[in-house]
DNA sequence: CTATTGCGGATATAAAATATCCATGATAAA
DNA sequence: TTTATCATGGATATTTTATATCCGCAATAG
């Protein structure tokens, strides 16, 4: 029996959690000190997450460009970049690969009548739009900088929840003895 | 080694084949004539695909509304309403459920520090910013109707391959005797 | 009555996301 | 120099999801 229109399906289009993780990460990264790091515990541990799967994820971004890492004792991550320059699109796509979600997989010439592959040479046109919509999407995305979610972030939110946040990079951020290169 | 933006990541944010297949259908659907009607088992030969579970997809489109369907030897598939009523939207949503891609796990209160559930009465930034993308993505699939699509495939796509479609529905459709129930 | 079709449930298989572990190299501090 | 801490990368296990198949049932045209 179906209740309402949520009942007709479970699930589908997922984004993974790994994408929640980064991005929370990613803006308590805009809030350390100069040049300073927070280790990857420390961000699993301020979000309650798999420690050794979150730092697949800052690996990963780290490989995109999107943080800098340092190894040794006063290691850990910051922003590659100012958090003006960093969008949610630099992170989607880091964490969950650039390809489109939508994959056209020209079954349109899959049947049982064979045509010749020139008959084909025009694009599907369900693909097309499809992709446009997902353009959309990543464009809507490409607008929202991490500095905005950090600043909507410390405007709107329980002043408790702001100060709790404060508190914990402060207490875990390691600076960085010699100034280390670091962007500007 | 990095070679590209591509090597970042294998997949990520994906849809079900089920939805390619779902949206070909409705577009051949919208070629057959009256209250004519295309078995499942013909539109899975059409686009090369499992039988069994193309039949899944469709009787979830069919719960959905957007397709209707009837019992017996001349029984099958058609669209419950015009092509022009019926959007890509409509499709996805039926197929992959009316689910967000983002769901928020809610994990900045899930760190050590233990604040009273009412400093977060506000909204997640994230999850709001993540959200308003995917409206960005629905919108620009709500406009894309069906009939856009067909008339789009019939302009511009390869004579051969549309003579190849009609025939295939010609061959395929099933006339009703008595006019059933059928959108006007 | 018979053959065909959609419907729904149960179940199996394949693939992907999530999570853990370990060896390694780099680095800061003792 | 030694030690402890951290990121890195590979290998692997676990869990979840998508995909696929099968079977009994109800409906219906001939």
């Amino acid at each position: 029996m179906i209740n309402n229109i949520y009942d007709w399906k479970g699930d589908g289009m997922k984004l993974g959690e790994g994408v929640e993780a980064s991005i929370h990460c990613a803006a308590m990264l805009a809030g350390v000190e100069g040049d300073a790091t927070l280790s990857g515990a420390a961000m699993a541990e301020a979000f309650g997450v798999s420690p050794s799967y979150l730092l697949k994820h800052l690996n990963t971004l780290t490989s995109a460009g999107v943080l800098e890492s340092l190894p040794g004792p006063a290691g850990g991550y910051r922003l590659a970049r100012p958090a003006e320059r960093i969008s949610l699109l630099d992170i989607v796509l880091a964490v969950e690969g650039a390809q489109p979600a939508f994959r056209c997989g020209e079954i349109r010439q899959r049947g049982p009548v064979k045509l010749p592959a020139s008959a084909y040479m025009k694009p599907c046109g369900i693909n097309v739009a499809m992709l446009k919509a997902e353009k959309a999407y990543r464009a809507a995305l490409a607008v929202e900088k991490l500095s905005d979610i950090v600043a909507g972030f410390q405007n709107d939110a329980d002043p408790r929840a702001v100060a709790a946040s404060c508190a914990f990079v402060a207490r875990h951020q390691r600076l960085q003895k010699s100034s280390s290169p670091r962007y500007k």
